[in-house]
DNA sequence: TTGAAAGCGCTAACAT
DNA sequence: ATGTTAGCGCTTTCAA
């Protein structure tokens, strides 16, 4: 710190309070439009307070704050991870509602790791948010508890599967997977293949796959081979696993990807080497991204609503009702490539 | 708020100090690892506060910490969106930095709006952020007043032309213009378009254009027709504005693209024409994303460091050293588009 | 090594 | 309608 800042005095209320010569309440009631004062100490307290350049310090004015309002105007926000497309989608979704509200969020970052997650949600705690808004239902124990002890309001979002603490708003991703299946299976499928990133971390792929899976079985198929790569979701990735898959069992006539971003790898590959979809190959990814669906032909994969999901969450994040589990589905979208 | 919190005590440091059996200055000591204390002491704070399972009220911290440590572990960051990829980019650069010195971060969205911008920023400076992190040099003048008299770091990312505050990080937006211009006419590309989104709010995109433009008039060239879309950028708008460009001026044999994602458009729109790329036409975009880095062809573009643009500017904000600006440069592609 | 006491800047009774 | 007085939960002198 040396650019500026030779030790600046922060103008506080009771500054304003001064330069308006009256006490400190009444800015305080005035600044917050809250209890009575007449149009004329109105007028001195905010023309003061302009003139000051007041900015209000909330940590003081949160801590202050009546017991009864628990927490602040602040929000914690957890997310797996910032490189996937989903998540930033999911904050846009909340921005827009917290903006109106008055509240600002602080985010955190598991990457992917209920281990670090405990450590961000302590984190997060400690700046005694009105709620928490994190992702899916996997946390440890310690997590859970201590969510619960807060006595703020929770909601986890994106996935349905499993048991939850507060208040949930996703949809089944086992059910996804189901439904991805079927699809492939009703178009006559029958040698189906699956190219996944590190599912280790990504619980929902994984659970996206063991629905997938599941399904297959039950019709007395199966997922004939399959290709992880080590990595994190991306287009590389995907057509990189896809080339391994295709190259060790070349008669497979579809594939599942973990997302989209897999997918669009595998539908590059396929434009590289000439082959036509779905005809040589199918493809069926998720998410239902711009990217895949612009494309020359539009991916098929299942679409799900993340601007809604953001917003759903915060709203019930800010309302304040009963807990309860929200399921906002999905959209299976018939594309042109399977 | 009605699923749990039968008005639940949030554990104090004073309950602590209680059950350990010692005055709170010596717990506030412990718990920060700082000033002296017994062994034995320590032993029995630390049990105590996890039997408890004390979160410490951050917001009292800091409200109560020395007038020297300017702020909290709190910073404040603002960037203009949440939809281009390029801004999760940064965000994770700096989440890396942020974690490991323990500071969180509370984020705003500005969506291109010097007055939203402004806003935006009184409400981050009321949280009494240890420093802000905010995107380009475009602001209204209030905020740089405040800005400055907040006498807080404040780092400004992304762009480098233009009067700046206290630290900056990033590159000239101009120069990857005239660098993309330059590039296009040493191939031999005379009968030069552009297609973009909307640039009234984007002004990086704006000084792009304005860098590529003035090269191509300083040697005698110009572009020839240009299309812009009223959207935010996407596949799908670029791809339309490239349709409408080409269907306008079929005699263009290169198009330069306000980014990526809508030279993807384009790309895409080859594909289905069943054009030559760049035999037909020639592309070029900007960002250096791997959706358009893996494309069959990859995409001649200019990749920008965004990773690091994220981390200097977190390792700056945190270590405060005097006021600069760090060219963090970029690099043109030669891919096979263009 | 430890405790007592004085705030940090604000809000919320309670008076007036 | 407005001022006065306690705190909110913590950190930090300053004594002991």
């Amino acid at each position: 710190m040396e650019g500026h800042s030779p030790r600046v005095h922060v103008v506080t209320l009771a500054d304003v309070a001064r330069e308006a010569g009256v006490g400190d309440s009444t800015v305080s009631r005035v600044l917050r439009n809250h209890g009575s004062f007449s149009k004329k100490t109105r007028d001195r307290v905010s023309e003061a307070a302009s003139r000051l350049g007041y900015v209000p310090n909330r940590l003081a004015g949160t801590l202050a704050g009546s017991p009864d309002s628990v927490g602040s105007r602040l929000v914690g926000i957890v997310i797996p991870s910032l490189t996937n497309v989903v998540f930033p989608d999911l904050l846009r979704g909340m921005s827009g509602v917290f903006d109106s509200a008055g509240f600002q969020s602080v985010i955190g970052v598991s990457d992917y790791d209920a281990v670090r997650e405990e450590a961000v949600i302590s984190a997060l705690l400690s700046w005694r948010p009105a709620g928490l808004i994190i992702t899916g239902l996997e946390h440890t124990a310690a997590t859970r508890t201590r969510l619960k002890a807060s006595g703020i309001r929770i909601v986890e979002m994106v996935d349905t599967d499993g048991p939850w603490i507060d208040i949930v708003v996703g949809f089944s991703s086992r059910e996804a997977g189901s439904a991805s299946a079927r699809h492939l299976l009703s178009r006559g499928y029958r040698r189906i293949g699956y190219v996944g990133h590190d599912i280790s971390r990504d619980v929902r792929a994984a659970k996206r796959l063991a629905g997938f899976v599941a399904t297959l079985e039950e019709t007395g198929h199966s997922v004939v081979d399959r290709e992880i790569v080590s990595n994190a979701s991306s287009v590389a990735a995907g057509r990189a696993g896809f080339d391994a898959l295709m190259a060790r069992s070349p008669k497979i006539d579809a594939v599942y990807f973990s997302n989209d971003d897999m997918a669009i790898g595998g539908y590059y590959h396929c434009l590289s080497r000439g082959w036509a979809v779905p005809r040589r190959v199918a493809l069926f990814g998720f998410n239902g991204l711009d990217m895949a669906m612009s494309l020359p032909q539009p991916m098929s994969t299942i679409a799900t609503p993340r601007l809604k999901m953001g917003q759903i969450a915060a709203e019930k994040l800010s309302a304040g009702g009963p807990s309860e589990t929200i399921d906002v589905g999905f959209d299976l979208i018939e594309g042109a490539t399977a």
